[in-house]
DNA sequence: TTGTGTTTTATTGCCTCC
DNA sequence: GGAGGCAATAAAACACAA
């Protein structure tokens, strides 16, 4: 930079334009308007606009000290600081972003300002960078909410197409239960006094239907082993979510007269998008929580006391209440227990 | 040129710490 | 009690569209 021309910022925000003052010793001194704070300390230096006299915004900090140049008590006017100036204190801030005063005098110094311009603008930084963090870590937690949201939606469509098996599975069952609820009807019948053909025929025809229920036992072990593995947390997705999505998804009533399993009909029934969840007593084996031969596994409960009704349940904090109230979708962390079971 | 929104500089009041 | 930090706010400087 030549001598007496100093360069200053006409803008913020680094988009302005660049100026270059006259800034000769006549420049400087009785006249020129400046700039006071309180204590008739000047902020910064600056030109007299109104009347015509060019001055520079900053001399050296030598400038700065000599009285003569504070004398005036003219209106304050705020000035930028020049790109050097911002250059060099947000060095610094990147260094440290507190000032100690021994730091904050040798800046000030440096940059020809008053040691409070130099402590104001560490404020100001702090409260800039402090704004930003907060917006990136919103930015940050949206996306993490957004992610879980579409999980959650995706289990919430894997959850209805697994109860609508479950349904037909059940119905097929029901199909093949005699009116005692066994499947050894069929086979009773060949010991009976009937024919010997037709007791062949009962014979064959109860065999198929013992493959068939044995399928259709194989298929709820699938069944079973899906829901186990969705509310396991160690499943890869989010436990709570699934947690929370067997709750959402809850339903069923055991009948304690046939031991059948129904979907949202009888009991409490709470029929929305969320909560088709049907409470009711449970027979058959079906225990609290806080009986003995509850097992547990980190939020999924089950119980295998019973081979003819598998049964878990999710929790949400580990609480033991299995009646789930679906209400409202945004009770559901409340701890509450659901279970659904099948035999 | 003017109105409006944004950024930067600075003040004020309150709080905490030594 | 003084120094320093922070939140809230004012006000000047600036950008930009109409």
């Amino acid at each position: 930079m030549e001598p007496g021309r100093l360069i200053f910022n006409t803008s913020g925000s680094g988009a302005g334009q660049m100026l270059f003052m006259d800034c000769g010793p006549g420049a400087v001194g009785a006249g020129a308007t400046s700039m006071f704070h309180r204590g008739g300390m000047p902020l910064l230096g600056g030109m007299d606009e109104g009347r015509g006299v060019k001055r520079p915004f900053f001399t050296s900090p030598d400038d700065m000290l000599e009285e003569e140049y504070y004398d005036e008590q003219l209106p304050e006017k705020k000035r930028r600081l020049t790109p050097e100036q911002v250059h060099l204190l947000e060095r610094s801030f990147e260094e440290e972003n507190k000032l100690e005063p021994e730091r904050k005098t040798e800046l000030a110094r440096k940059l020809g300002l008053q040691p409070r311009q130099v402590a104001v603008w560490f404020q100001n930084r702090r409260a800039r960078w402090k704004t930003k963090t907060l917006e990136r870590d919103f930015d940050r937690l949206k996306a993490s909410f957004d992610a879980l949201r579409a999980d959650h939606d995706a289990l919430l469509q894997d959850n209805h197409r697994l109860r609508s098996q479950v349904v037909t599975l059940t119905e097929k069952m029901q199909d093949k239960e005699g009116p005692d609820g066994s499947f050894g009807a069929a086979v009773d019948a060949s010991q009976s006094e009937l024919p010997a053909a037709e007791a062949k025929a009962a014979v064959s025809g109860a065999a198929e239907e013992q493959a068939g229920a044995e399928s259709l036992e194989m298929q709820q072990q699938q069944l079973h082993v899906k829901a186990e593995e969705r509310l396991s947390p160690g499943s890869g997705g989010s436990a709570v979510l699934d947690a929370r999505d067997a709750l959402l998804g809850c339903g069923g009533v055991v009948d304690s007269s046939v031991e059948s399993y129904y979907f949202p009909g009888g009991g409490g029934t709470c029929a929305d998008e969320y909560h088709d969840c049907v409470m009711g007593p449970v027979a058959g084996g079906i225990q609290s929580e806080e009986d003995e031969g509850a097992g547990s596994d980190e939020g999924c409960s089950y119980y295998a006391d019973d081979p003819a009704a598998v049964f878990f349940a999710a929790a949400g904090h580990g609480h033991n209440n299995h009646h789930h109230h679906a209400d409202d979708v945004d009770d559901q962390d409340d701890g509450q227990i659901s279970w659904w079971m099948w035999n």
